[in-house]
DNA sequence: TGGTATCTTAGGTCAGACCGTTTATGCGAC
DNA sequence: GTCGCATAAACGGTCTGACCTAAGATACCA
């Protein structure tokens, strides 16, 4: 090691300022590499990466580290790993659900507040449904009068009817065709449904007042008329909100795990 | 291995039918675990985790899948991991950044298109802006002092322009007292920033527009006017949005890496 | 031809070693 | 004492090499 002190002593100039360094782990770079590969689109959707083995020796790194690198593009989304042979890691574009399980993470370890995922909901949900007046298909049509018909079994069990309301609702998100809006609406539903489920909110009068909102709401998108499907949606949401909130005293949040 | 049809011809019974079944890696067990202990408050922001050798002996699993656990956790960003003496996993809340590097590989997958992310803002911002006007405290208001301040200075570069304009939005945000408002408004206005960044659609002519639209409504939300700041933030953003549109044609989004 | 046994390829897990970084600790000079 | 520095200890980071398990491919036999 060359020593330091005897350097500045050669020369009359200040010494070289360097700043805090990075000492970034090889795992990262590789997972960094092949992230940026995957975005810029070198591998294209639905295509395996190099076997590990492969990369090994093409990146000189152990298959501990390079194992790290697959694992941390696992999480992201970015890949998907299947076993056996003729598995590996398959390359897969990010979609709405790494962005529900990343907001759900948030809800859970904030402890936010009921009113907060309310509040929060009637801010997107009527923005959904306006766009969803506008742009949805057929399809989501479909998907709609589907969540209307189960959720008017009224012999339900409240997790079944608690569980249409959920998809009345992600399939209204999805047929906004906005995939932020949608991984945003099916995170709020999912722990909306959860906290909705611990107290005894939901009555007889709040299922039949659902259900006939969410019909009139699907009438409005199916005739392509925002003005009416954001007005009803507001409607709808801020009942809810309100009825919930009536009964609601402090109660913890509990958002199940998804998978 | 016994043969599954000599047990079939000894009974008259159907055969159990059995789900798929889910097989899974060790490591995601363990990841899981601590992920809902975490969660559930167990373990509090701030502590570390057992040191990995110390939960080989515990969990009975080989340092690799202890170390897989831990490191998905941490893309998660529900532990900080720390090298070096007293290093270790350290627990932490996950915050909107978690949300916003999700949101980010969304964009970068081309899965959204810039349009999506300025119509979600403007589904969420103006009920901010509400929030805001009826919630904001004083120190709320200064934080939004000091980023009017910082970007009224014209001769700033684009960068420093961008920031302080994300500054401001998050501060808006943070006013509300909403956590999963701000948590998205944060990874919205960092991916927003990334991508207008890139092109060149920031002129002096939409500088003095933003500056003054964020004078108007920090005003509205000093005087506590819900309506007034939803209805100028919803024209702000909706300017803004119509202005980034025009130059737009059907450009590629690029989202640098954050970090 | 159709099914079954086997082979082969891939990821999953394990044990043990060693390296690099960071902090605590103890010792010596002031 | 107390400040500064060398040293030790406690971590995570990386590597090696082995073996297990899942599952598609293939060959073989009825």
């Amino acid at each position: 090691m060359a020593d330091v002190r005897a350097q500045r002593s050669t020369t009359s100039q200040p010494p070289v300022r360097l700043t805090p360094m990075e000492v970034p782990k090889a795992s990262d770079v590789l997972a960094h590499d092949l992230r940026e590969r995957i975005l810029n689109g070198e591998f294209t959707e639905g295509v395996p990466l190099p076997p590990e083995r492969e990369l090994v020796i093409q990146t000189q790194m152990s298959r501990t580290t390079v194992r790290e690198a697959l694992r941390i593009l696992e999480v992201q989304g970015l890949v998907k790993i299947k076993t056996g042979r003729s598995g590996g890691a398959y390359v897969q574009r990010p979609d709405g659900a790494s962005v529900a399980s990343s907001v759900s993470l948030l809800i859970r370890g904030q402890q936010v507040r009921l009113a907060d995922l309310l509040e929060t909901r009637e801010a997107i949900e009527p923005f959904c449904a306006s766009l969803a007046a506008r742009n949805r298909t057929d399809a989501d049509l479909a998907r709609l009068d589907g969540a209307n018909k189960m959720i008017a079994d009224t012999d339900a069990t409240l997790a079944r009817f608690l569980q249409s309301n959920v998809d009345w609702h992600v399939a209204v998100a999805a047929a906004s065709h906005n995939e932020i809006l949608t991984g945003l609406m099916t995170a709020l539903s999912r722990a909306i449904y959860a906290a909705t489920e611990n107290e005894q909110f939901i009555d007889t009068e709040v299922r039949r007042t659902t259900v006939r909102a969410h019909r009139s709401i699907t009438d409005a998108i199916r005739a392509g008329d925002p003005d009416a499907a954001v007005r009803r949606m507001n409607r709808h949401v801020h009942t809810y909100a309100e009825a919930i909130l009536k009964v609601e005293q402090r109660t913890k949040i509990a958002v199940p795990e998804e998978n």
